[in-house]
DNA sequence: AAAGAAATTGAAAATCGATTTCAAAGAATA
DNA sequence: TATTCTTTGAAATCGATTTTCAATTTCTTT
């Protein structure tokens, strides 16, 4: 089942309806970089559909969020950020201080050491965060 | 090196005036429970000294981090939270999502694989920052 | 101790991103 | 088509943070 799917099926789920705004967005989401705030994907946006309103792409980009499609992420600069989810992988991410440069990673041998630590303390993980930031290796030579 | 003379070298190196303001909110700080916030400290602070303002607990609650006392983290609930930094020792954290129990933890293995991540991607570490969100012992029982 | 120069204070206002309001427009159903 | 309900976009609001500014305090120099 493709993201357009599980839309439509969360939509009809709510009695919302799949408009072409809506449409439109989660279009222009799915193809945009990883990591676009609201502002970012409402410029792009405005290109094609000059009379989107901000507050649309917002409301829709929490449907997003709300029906597993996209995550909402916080690199400390003020501005949410969403990514495509994607059910069968988990990462991580290294932000550049510099030029804003987000690497993803994963690391099978955290995640279990995670693990660990919330069982010795009898804690139940439901999500996490870990953001490593620095320098890029361009930006590390300048 | 006490963290007293730490702020006033510090104040001094900067050219700023150590006031009984910054005295007492710099104490009141040291002795809080760890990650308290900025109204957390003001309402705290206001039981001795009524007349101290929100403005001054924020302003030098800045000087704070921008000394190495203090360290700034945001647990996602909307507020900034101030922990007192210890030189010695890095530690992150368990957030319960439930009644906002914050527990500290140190992984030295996941510290170093984190070491090697970084490396991998010629990524130069200046900070991290590791959350595992969800809930606690006793909240997971409810 | 008093005066002058400079920084600090606290109340209120401004700011910033996120969120909500509301009247008009649009979709779905009968 | 009429009715009902949702959605839209502009503007207003929100809440935390940050800044402004006139009055006060501190620090230095007499």
């Amino acid at each position: 089942m493709d993201q357009a799917k599980i839309f439509n099926a969360f939509m009809i789920h709510k009695g919302l309806k799949t408009t072409n705004q809506r449409k439109a967005i989660l279009n222009s989401f799915l193809h945009s970089r990883s990591h676009c705030s609201t502002e970012d994907l409402y410029l792009k946006l405005r290109k094609k559909h000059p009379k989107i309103g901000y507050a649309t792409v917002h409301r829709t980009l929490k449907l997003l969020v709300e029906c597993g499609i996209a995550i909402e992420q916080n690199f400390g600069d003020g501005h949410a950020r969403f990514e495509p989810l994607r059910a069968d992988s988990h990462h991580d991410h290294l932000v550049c201080q510099q030029c804003g440069l987000i690497i993803e990673f994963e690391e099978p041998q955290i995640e279990e050491l995670q693990n660990q630590v919330a069982a010795a303390y009898q804690f139940t993980i439901r999500n996490h965060r870990h953001e490593l930031y620095g320098l890029c290796f361009r930006c590390a030579r300048k």
